[in-house]
RNA sequence: GGGGGAUUUCCCGAGCGGCCAAAGGGGGCAGACUGUAAAUCUGUUGUCACUGACUUCGGUGGUCCGAAUCCACCAUCCCCCA
């Protein structure tokens, strides 16, 4: 199976603008590709996983990529699949989410020397002169054209500043000048992208008269059209300190019956045949495959030993087995009150509940369970000599802590 | 430049000067049922020293015994005309 034949099997491919061309040069590694990334935030997360693991497998087969960092392009804001206007962001910001985002891709993507390159649109956008970009770039767009493009459409009923409607131009001429300066003929982007994406390739045409290539990765959606790696508290972040291995894992392992096999297909590197082999699993037989999903997908973000502890914490929790891995809280002496401490206060030390009201209403509800034992009473307590050694405390099915005196 | 409208608790969205911590829906959380799934049903959803008190309705002042509700100014957004 080729490459190509592979990303398509997984369900990866959404739009290209030249099939066989395309799959010619990515099985051959003649492809010098490049994805942007918008450095919004201090952490990448599941939605950038994607594009980082199509990296990773087209630089396997021998393709170059290049990781455009957009902190130029973030001065200005992506108005694609918005409805309202990004807030803006300072310099100091953005310079600092690039620095993050270089850590945590070293993981992935190898850099060097032949390898991977990174580079940062700040460098060649923040100096473009306004009037030169007009009559050289400007030119070689319609602006009729522009306005039938996808990713203005949802934008022209609430407003669109002159601001972001310049996003796209930005974008192609990032591929414009990646196209001169390395070789780059090729961009990779999420799918709602495709506009901005043949915006330069269409500048590449008309400036230099080549032809460059694009292809779009599907949105990894839900069963309900929802975007994934999204929850009521924000996105599942890659950084361990914004999203716990533990709570990483458990976000996939709770996926819904009808996306997991989407999910081992588009996001994990198990052979096709492996895969295929789970299509037809069906029932309560998928709890394994989300077992297999988060598993992998921890070991791939967080390493082998995080995956392995996260996975002994969920079966310490759910089934029998040993609680050694168990996420800890630490409570100091000084939270004691006459050598005791209560229930209410060790939930909101443990993190377990944002406040002393839902404490309350979490026991009231029959929702706490401490040692496997149901807390009834909201004003029970807990000696220092019971905390010395350690209580579960646990919030519901899913939140649990492991209560420690230090 | 002129005219009109909006700003409510996580989101959408009701809200008479006192009965408003504020309807309803969504989402979240908890319980039952289950497979750590979905669907369904029930409860809950500002905070705290919780049968009571305190802080919220874009911001700042004001009127009033009393304001999310009235007035003034400021900010932001939207619409129409130019």
């Amino acid at each position: 199976m080729t490459l190509y034949e592979e990303l398509i099997a997984r369900g990866l491919v959404a739009q290209v603008t030249d099939e066989a061309h395309i799959s010619d040069m990515i099985n051959n590694g003649k492809a010098t590709f490049y994805i942007g990334f918008d450095p919004t935030a201090d952490s990448l997360h599941v939605g950038h996983f994607m594009a980082l693991c199509l990296m990773k497998r087209l630089q396997m087969a021998g393709n170059k990529p290049v990781v455009l960092i957009g902190g130029g392009t973030a001065m200005i804001g992506d108005p694609s699949g918005r409805t309202d206007m990004r807030s803006m962001m300072t310099r100091e910001t953005i310079q600092h989410n690039c620095d993050c985002f270089k850590k945590q891709m070293e993981r992935f993507i190898e850099f060097g020397e032949g390898k991977a390159i990174m580079v940062n649109n700040a460098d060649w956008l923040l100096d473009l002169n306004y009037v030169e970009v007009l009559r050289e770039v400007g030119a070689c767009f319609s602006v009729n054209n522009m306005l039938r493009a996808e990713c203005y459409k949802q934008r022209m009923e609430k407003g669109l500043s002159f601001l972001e409607f310049n996003y796209m131009i930005m974008q192609s001429y990032d591929f414009y000048y990646l196209y001169q300066k390395y070789g780059c003929n090729m961009q990779f982007g999420g799918n709602d992208q495709w506009s901005n994406m043949l915006g330069g390739t269409e500048l590449i045409r008309r400036k230099l008269g080549k032809d460059a290539h694009a292809m779009t990765i599907t949105l990894l959606l839900n069963s309900e059209g929802k975007k994934m790696g999204k929850t009521a508290s924000g996105a599942v972040w890659l950084d361990p300190n914004k999203t716990t291995p533990y709570d990483f894992y458990q976000y996939w392992r709770n996926v819904e019956d009808a996306d997991v096999l989407k999910c081992i297909r588009m996001l994990t590197f198990l052979p096709m045949e492996q895969i295929e082999a789970m299509d037809s699993w069906e029932g309560s037989q998928l709890n394994t495959a989300k077992e297999i999903l988060a598993y992998e997908l921890t070991k791939l973000v967080h390493g082998e030993e995080e995956a392995n502890k996260a996975q002994a914490s969920a079966k310490a929790l759910f089934g029998a087995g040993a609680d050694a891995d168990i996420p800890t809280a630490e409570i100091s002496e000084a939270d004691l009150i006459d050598g005791a401490i209560d229930i209410l206060t060790i939930l909101v030390k443990a993190g377990l509940v944002p406040s002393k009201s839902e404490a309350r209403r979490a026991v009231d509800q029959g929702g706490v369970t401490v040692e496997g034992e149901k807390v009834t009473d909201i004003k029970a307590t807990y000696t220092a000599e019971t905390l010395k050694n350690g209580i579960v405390v646990r919030r519901g099915k899913k939140a649990f802590k492991k209560v420690v005196l230090n």
